[in-house]
DNA sequence: GACCCCAGTTGAATCGTCTAAATCGCCATG
DNA sequence: CATGGCGATTTAGACGATTCAACTGGGGTC
């Protein structure tokens, strides 16, 4: 009936349990002749190992939970992207789930992965200090955080986002504006902080610029017009020359904010988004970005983990932190004078 | 050393590993004074239930695999979470994989699914006919297509795409339309041939109406923004007013190619989508689409795939199908004067 | 007092695969 | 001919949870 289990396989090739296992995993310890009439058993009867069963007597998995806030961002899915590569490499599997940036779904999957004892969780966390994590980590599951620096309990790969806030800060300023936006949330966030906190820093070391900052619930298209339209309404003597947007989506919201309005980018308005999602080089302006490693990011975690499966006990938890790059482009590229 | 076992349970709460199982498992047949013993000694050593063990026992697992074709697009997160929504309430897991319209890549995750033995798997296929499907039906692995609509062979969930075709060109007829473009790809996608089909059939039954055809390769913004500015460059004499793209990213470019040739929508051109998105609604000029009803897609696919598991022998295979919905928004809402 | 009943509990068998140790032939060597 | 060695194969447990038949002990019934 069901599937054929590898007994069936022996008796139909007739040799025992033991050389089926071994033409499976060391099929040069198996005499050619054997393994021929063990290959064609397996043909014949459509044989397909239980994963299930390997795993419950290896004691271990080779599948790796990945939790992202949005799969719906390219972000995410390229980072997931890169993990993948690497997981194909070492011959284990992704499981990808979507958080949609709920702790208690973000919990559900933490609960259900745990279940499946998979080798490890790469995850980018709602709260990063969250016990959750490291309750896992001491039953013995190793997790890794993604797009989030991790104290010295865990190990964790991110990007600096401060030195991504004063990148695009810098661009703006240098570019003659003088009055600037920062537009972003929950500020709660450390991402949203941090990219804040950049901006901030190069704002306040050059002096006689203003920043102001806009505070949204959520990141997305919706929002980031709303904002726009809001900034739109102001008369131009009291309104940010340039904004910077903590994410693309808010970005392109923002865009369409201003097309609506009638003002013109980056003539009326400069804009500069971060991540450099696909969409951004194809928006009706195409927009400047601060631009994230995404794929090495994820392909980084992957490495992460695999290093503390394997050296176990005497692994040391590592924060690894790449550099963004900024991406300019039409929306912000107009020199205002001073 | 690792995560305890239900043994280890048991001997810290002095009873027998089925008294612990009976309480996982039937916790009213356990006396009230031992589920609490029992209770204690899960909390005490942090025990956390084996899938892989509980799963190789039952002989049939708590996992369904879901394959798309590309997890960036919101019409697959919705239709995921709606598959996702019911799978909870049953206590069973969603595996999402990602195919990115990559027939190996898809190959490589129905063997991973197959080899979890997961309960079943709903899968938006590459090629609907594709032998691998029924393959894997027949050695035990239910599936359910998805989006796209089986023969006998399998079940499916789909919605009506020809009627989506008919709604969005009589929608454009009525609002007096006499030249309209029909703009998608590949033309031998089964998708955008009913959709094709569906416009084209509302055409010819109306006379006096003309129907052109642009064909892409692959629908992203970046094609249909080229596209757009294609016809803009028309003089307006020969140019059509109104444009039925077959999906949204299409549209979404093909609006952005309208605002950079200063065209305006829907004046000069009305533009209708597929599928709407949340971009849809949130773009400069918000777009008109045909709705498919993603979650419910789903959600129906599921539900399609515990029928089928659990009425094992005796199962028909069924298509199901549903019929789409056009929501008409600014892009082309403006009656054009015969 | 013998009997049965019943709630509660136990212990062994089972699922499919893997591995370490044991066994089997067979050949070469002395 | 006995011994040893070697390659190929088999055998016999695990792994952790579940299930089911068997058991226990206390109470009620006749």
């Amino acid at each position: 009936m069901g599937t054929p289990s590898i007994k069936e396989v022996a008796q139909r090739a007739g040799v025992s349990v033991g050389t089926v296992s071994n033409f499976l995993n060391r099929p040069g310890i198996v005499a050619p002749e054997t393994r021929k009439r063990v290959q064609d058993s397996i043909q014949a009867l459509g044989f397909v190992r239980n994963e299930a069963a390997r795993h419950l007597r290896a004691g271990k998995s080779r599948t790796v939970g990945l939790i992202v806030l949005d799969v719906t961002n390219p972000f995410f899915t390229d980072l997931a992207e890169g993990a993948e590569a690497l997981a194909y490499e070492h011959d284990t599997v992704v499981m990808l789930c979507n958080s949609k940036t709920d702790p208690v779904r973000e919990g559900h999957h933490l609960d259900q992965l745990e279940q499946q004892r998979v080798m490890g969780i790469l995850i980018t966390p709602f709260d990063s200090t969250d016990p959750r994590l490291t309750a896992l980590v001491d039953r013995g599951t190793p997790v890794v955080l993604v797009d989030r620096t991790a104290d010295r309990g865990l190990c964790s790969v991110s990007v600096d986002d401060q030195l991504g806030g004063r990148l695009a800060g810098n661009h703006l300023i240098e570019s003659g504006h003088r009055r600037i936006a920062f537009i972003g949330g929950p500020f709660t966030m450390q991402q949203v902080a941090d990219r804040k906190a950049g901006i901030t820093a190069i704002v306040e070391e050059t002096g006689d610029v203003d920043l102001e900052h806009y505070e949204v619930d959520v990141m997305g298209v919706v929002e980031g017009r709303a904002i726009g339209e809001q900034l739109a309404a102001l008369p131009a003597r009291s309104r940010p020359t340039a904004a910077f947007l903590a994410n693309d989506l808010l970005a392109l919201g923002f865009l369409q904010g201003m097309a609506v309005a009638g003002l013109r980018v980056p003539r009326d308005m400069a804009i500069v988004g971060y991540d450099d999602i696909d969409f951004a080089r194809a928006a009706a302006v195409p927009l400047s970005s601060v631009r994230q490693p995404a794929e090495l990011l994820g392909r980084s975690a992957m490495e992460l983990l695999q290093e503390e499966v394997e050296s176990a006990e005497r692994h040391r938890h590592r924060q690894v932190i790449f550099q963004p790059d900024l991406i300019v482009r039409e929306s912000s590229d107009f020199k205002r004078r001073r």
